[in-house]
DNA sequence: TTGACAATTATGTACATACATATCGTAATT
DNA sequence: AATTACGATATGTATGTACATAATTGTCAA
């Protein structure tokens, strides 16, 4: 073997065999066929990558993308174990609730309720963990299903971090999709829970004072600064699914 | 230098500079800073390397996980884009009871109202797409976080498909544990709703009737065959929180 | 017994290199 | 003009190597 050439893919053309998606399913097999037990220890990568025939590299990232959906827990000196409680995540796709809607065959139709800017209150700097004056942009929207409502929303919005909301008057596009579409961010936060209607609430989304409602709280944060926090209230017969 | 020995990192010790963290959080910055605007092209790997001063592949990495987390949007021939619209997904985990009472510092505890094996009712098999006699096992368990009622779960189980659960007593393992950890899937849906407390749920929960609950309801299936179905009931005040 | 510290070890990351693969544009062919 | 073939190109992945870092374990001393 010459001193610098790594050694050409064993001859043959036998590629392919260890990628990382070869071991990644692997080890899915064998966790599902119970060769590893939540709680246990696996064997460490260089051991992997010698059964494997291949690089610690691979066996690396293969753990490591585990690792990362919740699969296997890792750590340094410790070694690499298969989660205990195999936490399965729900995927929720963050909905723009005009597409929501639509997908129901209802007409979607949507109106600004107050647009003001003002300092952030307490409450909202501490939620965001922002300190010192901060202008905000704060908005209440009601969005309709065939002209019926079916979500009231309440925005604030850091301007310091999306100054070019503050011109936009919302007239074709709600604000939720204005933000997502020119808003990416990096971070976020879910909230989810139950809450009885105030009269306001009530009488804005056509239901009794004091009925049920689901409430869905998000914050995004894009590299510690936080953009936009928003709570949408849904009528007492919603309800979200996700399947997968 | 020997033939082998890859070039020391600058001679000098200034590593870490470069590292895929650094980039990634470069990126965001630019991306936060309009440097890159959605939508936009940005330079190549080979590019970016050269620029940061750093092999292409940690440039690889930085962005694949960028592209992961829905930030950026990487197809082979044609580079890296700021993704237009960041339809990103949340990751909701299903957690079990005990571990998230005992997460909060409070003493979990739980007990087995009732247990009774009977066909499946009606609403039951078309929920779960099943057809004909079907043997199921109805749990109803109050889950209490220090003495305090916390969930209220009544759950269906498909004896065909969970034999091995008939014979459960559940005098340490609630049967949420036990199917995590005994029944494994393939399939689930999820649904997050409200609801107003019934008079019994009033009662098991220690609140007031027509008080809003939470409703995060469950049903998983393995290879097409239901398992279980599930619907926990949460007092107003819980909250369901993810984040990252 | 306990606390401090060093040795050990498994994972974490960076790099140079080589080759794989998808896809876009263009040129050759029908 | 439509189709096909092909080359160029950007990302995707595998490897050997080297060093970084966290965490456990063993050792020795107070």
């Amino acid at each position: 073997m010459t001193a610098a050439a790594p050694k050409s893919p064993e001859a043959s053309g036998a590629r392919a065999l260890t990628s990382f998606r070869t071991i990644k399913t692997e080890i899915l097999r064998r966790i599902r066929d119970r060769v590893w037990q939540p709680g246990e220890l696996i064997p460490g990568e260089e051991d992997l990558a010698r059964e494997f025939g291949c690089a610690r590299v691979t066996v690396n990232r293969a753990l490591r993308e585990l690792a990362q959906i919740g699969i296997v827990e890792r750590k340094r000196r410790a070694g690499t174990r298969i989660a205990e409680h195999p936490l399965r995540e729900a995927r929720l796709e963050i909905p723009v609730v005009r597409v929501e809607v639509e997908a129901l065959g209802a007409q979607y139709r949507f109106s600004v309720l107050s647009r003001e800017i003002l300092a952030a209150p307490e409450a909202m700097r501490a939620r965001l963990d922002l300190s010192g004056k901060v202008r905000m942009l704060h908005l209440r929207c009601l969005h309709f299903a065939d002209n019926r409502p079916w979500q009231f929303e309440d925005r604030w919005i850091n301007l310091a971090a999306v100054p070019d909301i503050e011109g936009e008057r919302f007239d074709t596009m709600s604000p939720n999709e204005w933000l997502v579409k020119n808003a990416p961010f990096s971070e976020m936060e879910i909230a989810l829970s139950a809450t009885a209607a105030t009269a306001e609430d009530a009488d804005l989304l056509g239901i009794a004072k004091g009925d049920p409602l689901f409430v869905f709280e998000r914050t995004t944060w894009l590299l510690d600064q936080p953009l936009t926090h928003v709570r949408m209230l849904h009528r007492p017969d919603y309800r979200m699914v996700s399947r997968f």
